[in-house]
RNA sequence: GCCCUCGUAGCUCAGUCGGAUCGAGCGACCGCCUCCUAAGCGGUAGGCCAUGGGUUCAAUUCCCGUCGAGGGCACCA
């Protein structure tokens, strides 16, 4: 019995009381089951007394008094009462709880995994950088999280492409060869130029790559120099991401999406739709149509296009790829961007809500309260490679992704490498450690708990109990960080997880003392265990955050 | 001026698609290892959930105002 089954005949008992009472009420589609705060409110508790209350005219209490008996009929329901001004908490009894941890380790892997989003194509965008510097604490955040949120839809079941949009084109790119150039010549940095040394090493890469470049005439060498470093610095990019653990399934080029005549055939897509207008010689996109504060310009009057012709490109590309929803991850410098790209996905015939753009606050680095600004490499901007290399890849993907990303976050170094409490990644990686190795010294010990056969009703400790209902609840968090696109919900149930296994490990002996022969409580805590090792496991996956079997 | 996000314990932050006493870690204080990882566990102290209204049986959560913080409002990229 999981909560979703017991939600489902907790339903079918309030449609059928609703019926034979002649009440024809509607029940809310969503009937809320949820685990209590406090465990003396039973495993499970439902409001829907309270709900029906208004539509039946009937005080909660006598709803309640009704459908309480009648939920304790379910089968695996130890005990139904009425509880405050209505609710009904439920128990489940212990055979029917303790059987999830079987349920768990034979469905391994897969535990947590959903069909929710099923059949839906999901693009998700995000970093989307230009190839002109590292990627820089502003893109780590989204590195992070938009990994994870990919994961979670995957494991809703969606279909999900991860996609990274290089800005290859424009002005930014020719100061960025500009400023290459001219490190190789020994010359101060152009005005408007980049900086750092980073520059400097690109430029030694390619004169060692190149010996005879500086020999070319200016306006090939120049474009030499650009193209040149372009192709190191996506490299170095896509190195570090993979580094990150953070695997794009598509890297769209700006320049490609213009040189396939992408935006000519975005142009016109649109203009037969009926959203394109002229006015003083340049070409607009009216996206106030559809909630914009004003129309956006598609080809300046000189006849160039803009950026945001580029963007418009991408997405309508998108859409004939069969994406049915497009996910942008974007800093809240952005924000200003969310009515635009909604518009544009309106203009091109699709609802509104086919586009959901996502705004992540600023991060903000200190070491032992002292907030870091300067990189070695690329001047005023904290870079992800630095961050990895001083703290580990582990540590700050979880650290980025614990948080909500409508929140400014302050990473502290010092505190995300303590090997302690104070790190929630070490917390639940701990956690994971140390089943790992209760269930080696089973093995040492020669207990093939596998096929010992399970007693589910032996799981009767207090703590046991709840073990078992935080485990029931994964699948539950996993579905709703996908809806919501939040996986620090999954972060923050690991954490409550692991301090709900540490609990249980301080008043539950797993394996037999000493001399002590093996019971089948052994071997039923032994079962647990495994579940509550697959159930960290899976969630570490999803955060990309590595599960050692040791520490 | 208009728009977006935020305001919860001394600190860093969860919780908020309305529900029963708002949680965690750190910091402070007191306890728990002769056998499975003490990188752990238990307990004490600490809150008018920024503020004033409204909706509701029920508001930290939804709506409006105020105050405070951050960020936006290009024929830039």
């Amino acid at each position: 019995m999981n909560p979703e089954g017991l939600a489902a005949s907790v339903r079918a008992v309030v449609e059928s009381w609703v019926a034979e009472a002649g009440l024809g009420i509607e029940i809310p589609a969503e009937l809320k089951l949820e685990r209590p705060k406090s465990r003396d409110h039973g495993d499970y508790a439902t409001n829907i007394a309270l709900m029906l209350a208004k539509p039946a005219r009937l005080a909660p209490v006598v709803i309640a008094a009704s459908l309480a008996p009648k939920i304790a009929q379910i089968p695996g329901v130890g005990a139904a009462e009425i509880a405050g001004p209505g609710f009904i908490n439920i128990r489940l009894d212990s055979a029917t709880l303790g059987q999830t941890a079987q349920n768990i380790v034979e469905a391994g892997s897969a535990f947590g995994t959903g069909s929710a989003l099923a059949g839906r194509r999901i693009n998700v965008e995000f970093i989307s950088a230009n190839p002109t510097g590292p990627l820089h604490l502003g893109h780590t955040r989204w590195a992070a999280v938009g990994d994870a949120i990919a994961r979670v839809l995957a494991a809703a079941g969606a279909q999900v492409s991860t996609e990274f949009y290089i800005n290859d084109r424009g002005v930014q790119m020719d100061k960025f060869g500009a400023s290459v150039m001219a490190a190789a010549h020994g010359e101060k940095t152009p005005e408007d130029g980049y900086q750092g040394s980073y520059i400097h090493d690109l430029a030694a890469a390619i004169l060692i790559a190149r010996p005879r470049i500086k020999e070319l005439p200016i306006p090939e060498q120049f474009t030499a120099f650009r193209e040149a470093a372009y192709a190191l610095q996506l490299k170095q990019q896509q190195q570090v991401l993979e580094q990150f653990r953070t695997n794009f399934d598509y890297w769209a080029s700006e320049r490609a999406l213009h040189e396939s005549n992408g935006v000519e055939h975005a142009l016109e897509h649109l203009r037969e739709k009926g959203h394109v207008y002229e006015l003083d010689g340049a070409i607009w996109l009216r996206t106030t149509d559809f909630g914009d504060d004003k129309d956006r310009v598609l080809v300046k009057a000189d006849g160039e296009y803009t950026y945001f012709a580029s963007d418009t490109a991408y997405y309508v590309n998108k859409r004939e790829r069969d994406f049915d929803l497009c996910i942008y991850l974007l800093g809240a410098d952005h924000h200003g961007y969310v009515n635009r790209l909604r518009a544009v996905a309106a203009c091109n015939g699709d609802e509104l809500d086919q586009v959901e753009v996502l705004i992540g606050q600023l991060v903000k680095i200190t070491r032992g309260g002292e907030e870091v600004k300067l990189s070695k490499r690329a001047g005023n901007i904290v870079t992800l490679d630095e961050l990895v290399d001083e703290v580990g890849v582990d540590a700050a993907r979880y650290s980025l992704i614990r948080y909500p990303v409508d929140s400014p976050l302050t990473l502290d170094l010092e505190i995300i490498t303590l090997r302690t409490n104070d790190n929630p990644v070490f917390y639940v990686q701990y956690a994971h450690a140390r089943i790992a190795s209760v269930l080696r010294n089973a093995k040492d010990l020669g207990i093939d708990w596998r096929n010992l056969g399970f007693d589910a009703a032996l799981l009767s400790h207090a703590r046991e109990n709840e073990l078992l209902g935080a485990l029931a609840e994964f699948p539950r968090v996993v579905a709703g960080a996908a809806e919501l696109r939040e996986p620090h919900r999954v972060a923050r149930y690991l954490e409550e997880l692991a301090a709900v296994y540490h609990r249980f490990y301080d008043s539950c002996r797993v394996l037999p003392r000493g001399d002590e022969d093996l019971a089948p409580e052994h071997v039923a805590r032994l079962w647990l265990c495994a579940a509550t090792r697959q159930t960290i496991f899976n969630g570490l996956q999803l955060l990309g955050v590595s599960a050692p079997d040791r520490m």
